[in-house]
DNA sequence: GCTTGACCCTGTAGCAGCTACAGGGTGCAT
DNA sequence: ATGCACCCTGTAGCTGCTACAGGGTCAAGC
């Protein structure tokens, strides 16, 4: 199949499949005469797997490790299991940071009276983190 | 103040500093005769207003209209609140997305029993969307 | 046979918000 | 005089794409 074909089938941008053999996260695929890209099933099966771990937030670089773990069977699969709880630890912290960001904003937004910018509560706390009620790490 | 004690005094790196006058958020302040920066209060009120803003999630251009808000005492303050509360419901959105994620993650990785990559839920899961109970936009 | 349009190619630059040099100058202490 | 900390400019890198510009290819319809 040709480029738009496997974007289609994948739900891929054909730029984003272009970066990914520039990358080298996709083998480069055989050409055509015309120098098309003609891709197999088994880089539809590959893309399909770098885009749902996209989906699930994996860094490129946690890609690679895995592919390579799927790649070899014949491997422990701790590895996998450490990305995955690595990668977990990071999205509960940043869901645990934006959960602060949100309360402090909300009582933010939650002072501004209307009327003008110089009274404005919102304003004056972002000119002074004493207005905060929680540090902003 | 010279650059290096600007930057003490507001937690902020060098390089940001001047990178911040680059994109024209940070006024360009007076020299020295050895053409070292020199800055004043003023300057100084303003990275923090800067900085505090960025530990609080807003954009740059979104502090841009911001410091413009606060340099305008005579202006309402309507824009200062469509501000945070649209970048309010964005950090919203950002939690609900990744309280999803968190949610099949944590599924996910616990479908490891350990073994063999061949084996491997977490592999299987990856390459294989079926495995999953919600979608992730 | 000639045009139109949808596809494909390469290469490069841009997004956000910094961060990290390289390669040089300045200021003060020992 | 020499060392060291600090300052300067300019440019390139980070993540994960996205968006061109400027060109080639191919099938359909006239
Ligand atoms: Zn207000
Ligand atoms: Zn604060
Ligand atoms: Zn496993
Ligand atoms: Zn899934």
């Amino acid at each position: 199949m040709k480029i738009g074909e496997l974007a289609k089938a994948t739900d891929t941008q054909v730029e984003t499949i272009r970066y990914y053999e520039r990358i080298g996260l996709l083998s480069a695929p055989g050409r055509s005469a015309a120098n098309y890209r003609i891709y197999d099933p088994s880089h539809r099966s590959r893309l399909s797997f770098i885009r749902h771990s996209r989906q699930l937030g994996f860094t490129i670089d946690d890609i690679r490790s895995l592919l390579d773990l799927a790649d070899h069977p014949e491997r422990d699969c701790a590895e996998a299991d450490n990305i995955t709880t690595r990668h977990l630890g990071q999205v509960e912290a940043k869901i645990s940071h934006l959960t602060r960001l949100r309360d402090e904003l909300v009582r933010v937004s939650g002072r501004c009276r209307g009327g003008l910018s110089s009274d404005c509560q919102v304003i004056e706390t972002l000119a002074d983190h004493g207005h905060c009620t929680a540090k902003h790490e």
